[in-house]
DNA sequence: CGCTTGACGTACA
DNA sequence: TTGTACGCCAAGC
């Protein structure tokens, strides 16, 4: 309506985001890419970050090696795992402690 | 008002 | 092949 408190970019990846489909997860370069510019990934985190303020299901975008980046946002490191794990989606054993999200079979694009 | 940081990704050396 | 630098846009200091 009246207040913009975000530019067209923020609003753009929080549009994408927010089309996303349960149990699917995008990465932040497909949203950047999406939106014309591929290196903007930095940009698309600031916009998730203010969208888990929005209440938009952030939890689904992970970095491009499906790794959970932003479970610092969620105030719990197992949260954002424990929810898309609730969703259906899988994780790949990791070599680390960090499990990563099989992007190889729940990856989802915008635009599809 | 200007520099640095930040939920990433690609390009180049 | 691995490592470093740059680019994107916005917010914080």
């Amino acid at each position: 309506m009246s207040e913009r408190e975000a530019s067209d970019f923020f609003e753009r990846v929080w549009g994408v985001v927010a089309d996303i489909p349960l149990g699917r997860v995008t990465t932040y370069g497909h949203i950047a890419a999406y939106l014309g510019s591929k290196r903007a990934a930095r940009t698309v985190g600031w916009a998730l970050r203010a969208a888990a303020q929005s209440g938009l299901p952030c939890h689904r975008v992970v970095n491009r090696y499906g790794g959970l980046s932003g479970h610092a946002a969620f105030g719990g490191p197992h949260v954002m795992e424990d929810l898309l794990r609730s969703e259906g989606v899988t994780f790949v054993e990791g070599d680390d402690e960090v499990p990563c999200v099989d992007i190889n079979q729940h990856l989802w694009v915008p635009g599809h």
